[in-house]
RNA sequence: GCCGGAGUGGCGGAAUUGGUAGACGCACGGGACUUAAAAUCCCGAGGGCCCAAAGGCCCGUGCCGGUUCGACUCCGGCCUCCGGCACCA
């Protein structure tokens, strides 16, 4: 081999040798000992895993390497979230099928990993859209539904017209689609649903139990699930049997009630219909309102809309009548649907009893401030103390206030404490091929009937056209479609909706563990061992959608004594995406295919080989922040590498001398670097461990041209240089590993321990300030007494300078650091 | 509006149980090598001022104030940016 440095030469070997030896790297668990990594499984349609998306790769690779070499049982496992939307489009288009279109992707990502130098277990290897993986999400499907955790409903959902199917409200991102971006309709459709909200307290209770998961993920997940204390209040109204109920964080304005205002979707309002006599103008209103898409009906500053019914409720407080409106800004999915207005102490309550002509009655007031209603341009506050609020009054305001008012409720039966959620259930049903089966079959005698145990998995049929077709393709597989009632024996047709391709993405981690398992869906007996995952790292855009889906299945399957544990991920590292000025725009921009701002993998090994496009996206910056991409960090990295191979040249060519395991000025650096780089890498601050190792290459180098170091110190740096650069350079490394005579692979040697004697130098510089200002430095041997320091002090001339003629009034001692001298 | 996070050189960033601000890299300038260039290596550099030079002084971590011998770090009040939620009852 040349003395240069060729990236593609040593790469292709050890790679090879790597594939070759994949068995050995997988390990059997001993307990107490473990570690559980899992990186964010790619996406197949993401067919390219450019730079900036192969970060948490590169970052957990270097991890997983790290851990190895920490003596620790590390198992890295890789699956394939392979159902989904690009697939089915790319068929349609195409004509090819979904399976093929995928399998080629994952083909091509595994061709990328391997280039990058990542290891996995790919015997732990799984793909969702194999029947052996989805028969689980449908036999999980039917124990929730026997638990009544998958319900089906008639329900206003969010439809996106771009993708031709439902989705989760997760899914819809300021009325848009979040993957096709076309605005959200509301269609009134029956859908299937999983009762993640009976698991609100759960999720959110939990989250104070992760100390290890960023305060941004949680906030997020706390906002989404969006809990609020408050009460149900029930309004008698005149010609209904039933009251109506409505949900308020304020149930100590009740006097302040106006009126009530329910969503037009509301069941009561086509009861309230007929019964007045404005039937015609009700419906009228209710399809307008209904017509507008919920990017229009939740538009900040929108036309508050509203009708009067006709109808009378009755203030139980008050005991006077207040109408019944129906209003657009009323949404039907949140509380119950119907609001009492409080114009008095409400801003939205205000603006449309002003724009009706509904009366305004304040129940909040300070001392000093008589109140006028016709006088108020908008809400008050509610400050100061209740007053016209019967045996209320005088309660200040606060949560003393709530609590007053909901016992008088709870007394007098009309009404009770309630808390409020902004979760709602989880839509799982999906109008499209390529997605898990539900395992549902309707009959018209029996109704609803699930599928049996025994007949799993329900396969999607293969005898499918896709080119240009519109809807589900399976609703024209008649193969698939006519089956026998299970009950009644008779002729039936199957569920033609397939599941959210988030639910194989909420326990795809369980499957790791025993993948060919044809007995069940979960080893129970291998969780408890394994499980919490370790380390996840994912990216932050599955903040309140895949790790929301997750922590909830996860409950389901603790509930039905399936699995231990209540939180699946013990630490949760969001990594940053990479942005890079996009040519197009001139802005800098995330990277992503769409964006066409991507660099992609291949050319840059190509050209300066892995190691060194591994080591430029580590180096780049802190990975859990957001950093820009430049080609001058490859060419930086690549330089840094050339000097290390030269080094180790260097370094190889030694002649053999004494063992002489002396204190010398190289091994304090040897050692001081690996409690460097041990700390930086643990944190996942890769970029900084790079920083010491660029540090220790030059001080090796200059140790050797120093021509003092004892040959024994020297040998020790090249072997550890080698060893802490290896999660990072894996290849150079391996190489030189070797080279230097050291048998067995780098990756499963030990990791360096620093000698705290060594790690440590004798002589320190203490710091010596005049009133806090710095003023000079002393050479001291560690451990010197402020005495000591004192004299030395003294003895300096520009110290002495700055203390001439003033009275030394105090002297603060910080033992190794500083000495500070208080003159007046 | 509510909640969370962040503001440090030309740039990416380093340093926080309060103790030398700017590690490491990029870009830049100078030098060595070379016929020359590239590549490589070495040196320099926060801003301002004094000095022939050696060297020295002042200012400086978004802004204002406080605590302290000493503040990027702690406290109070602001400003800006990023992210989440929001006609949510």
């Amino acid at each position: 081999m040349s003395g240069k440095y060729v990236a593609s030469e040593i790469e292709g070997k050890w790679q090879k040798r790597w594939a070759d030896a994949q068995v050995a790297f997988v390990d059997t668990a001993v307990p107490g000992n473990e570690f559980y990594m899992l990186n964010m499984y790619p996406y197949p349609s993401g067919s390219r895993l450019h730079v900036g998306h192969g970060r948490n790769y590169i970052l957990g690779d270097a991890l997983y390497r790290r851990e190895r070499m920490s003596g620790r049982k590390a198992f890295n496992p890789m699956g394939w979230d392979a159902f989904g939307l690009p697939a089915e489009n790319a068929a349609i288009q195409s004509g090819v099928h979904p399976r093929e279109y995928t399998m080629g992707n994952i083909a091509r990502m595994k061709e990328q990993l391997f280039a990058l130098g990542c290891l996995y277990d790919w015997s732990k290897e799984l793909a969702s859209c194999d029947p052996a993986y989805y028969r689980w999400n449908q036999w999980l499907f039917l124990r929730m539904w026997e638990r009544s955790l998958a319900y089906r409903k008639t329900a206003p959902v969010n439809w996106c017209p771009g993708c031709r199917t439902v989705l989760a409200n997760e899914q819809v991102v300021d009325g848009r689609c979040e993957r096709s971006g076309d605005a959200v309709e509301i269609r009134d459709l029956t859908q299937w649903f999983f009762r993640v909200t009976d698991y609100a307290d759960r999720l959110l209770e939990g989250l104070d139990h992760l100390p290890h998961w960023s305060e941004r993920v949680k906030t997020m997940q706390r906002n989404w699930i969006g809990r609020s204390e408050g009460a149900e209040i029930f309004f008698r109204v005149d010609g209904l049997i039933e009251p109506i109920t409505v949900f308020t964080t304020r149930p100590d304005t009740l006097y302040g009630a106006t009126f009530l205002a329910l969503a037009p979707e509301h069941p009561a309002v086509a009861l309230l219909a007929t019964r007045s006599g404005r039937g015609r103008e009700i419906e009228e209103f209710v399809e307008r309102v209904r017509r507008e898409s919920r990017l229009e009906r939740e538009a900040e500053g929108g036309e508050k809309e509203g009708l009067d019914t006709g109808a009378l409720a009755l203030n139980p407080a008050t005991g006077r009548a207040m109408p019944v409106w129906l209003a657009n800004f009323v949404l039907p999915e949140y509380g119950t649907g119907a609001i009492m207005g409080v114009p008095a102490h409400d801003q939205r309550d205000f603006e449309f009893a002003r724009k009706y002509g509904l009366s305004i009655e304040p129940v909040y007031r300070t001392e000093v401030a008589e109140i006028d209603p016709a006088a108020m341009t908008e809400a008050r506050p509610h400050d100061g103390y209740l007053y016209r609020s019967g045996s209320w009054d005088g309660t200040p305001n606060g949560p003393e206030a709530v609590r007053v008012a909901i016992r008088w409720l709870e007394e007098k039966g009309f009404g009770k404490g309630k808390m409020g959620y902004r979760l709602r259930d989880w839509l799982i049903s999906r109008q499209r091929y390529w997605g898990t089966p539900i395992p549902a079959i309707h009959c018209p005698v029996c109704g609803v009937v699930p599928v049996p145990d025994a007949d799993l998995p329900v396969r999607l049929p293969e005898d499918v056209d896709f080119r240009g077709v519109e809807g589900n393709p399976l609703e024209r597989s008649e193969a698939f479609v006519n089956t026998r009632c299970p009950k009644c024996g008779g002729a039936a047709r199957r569920e033609t909706d397939t599941m959210d391709t988030f639910v194989d993405s909420s326990w795809y981690y369980f499957r790791f563990l025993n993948p060919r398992d044809a007995e069940r869906m979960v080893d129970t007996a291998r969780v408890k061992r394994w499980l919490p995952v370790d380390q996840y790292i994912g990216g932050i855009e599955h903040a309140i959608l895949h790790l929301l889906y997750a922590r909830f299945i996860c409950r389901v399957l603790r509930d039905m004594d399936l699995v231990h544990l209540e939180e699946p991920f013990e630490r949760l590292f969001n990594q940053g995406m990479i942005t890079r000025l996009n040519p197009a725009t001139g802005k800098t921009e995330k990277m992503s295919k769409s964006r066409g701002n991507t660099v992609s993998p291949d050319e840059l090994i190509a050209r300066f080989g892995a190691d060194t496009v591994r080591l430029a996206t580590l180096f780049i910056g802190p990975p859990e922040k957001e950093s820009e991409w430049s080609e001058e960090g490859v060419a930086g990295a690549f330089r840094f590498l050339n000097r290390v191979h030269e080094l180790c040249l260097r370094l190889q060519e030694l002649p053999a001398g004494p063992d002489a395991p002396a204190d010398t000025p190289l091994r304090r650096l040897t050692h001081r670097t690996i409690a460097r780089v041990t700390q930086d890498a643990s944190e996942f601050h890769f970029h900084t461990a790079v920083a010491a190792l660029m540090e220790y290459q030059r001080g090796i180098g200059e140790a050797l041209d120093s021509g003092s170091e004892a040959p024994a110190a020297l040998r020790e740096a090249a072997r550890t240089l080698v060893k802490l650069l290896h999660p990072i350079a894996p290849h150079l490394t391996e190489e030189w590993w070797q080279r230097f005579g050291e048998t067995g692979f780098l990756v499963e040697a030990v990791w360096p321990v620093a000698d705290p004697a060594l790690a440590t130098s004798p002589d320190v510089t203490l710091v010596v300030q005049v009133n806090g200002k710095v003023r000079g430095r002393l050479s001291v041997a560690r451990g010197a007494s402020e005495s000591e320091a004192m004299a030395l002090a003294r003895a300096d001339e520009r110290i002495a300078a700055w203390m001439d003629g003033r009275e030394l009034t105090r002297t603060v001692f910080v033992p190794d650091r500083l000495l500070n001298l208080v003159v007046r």
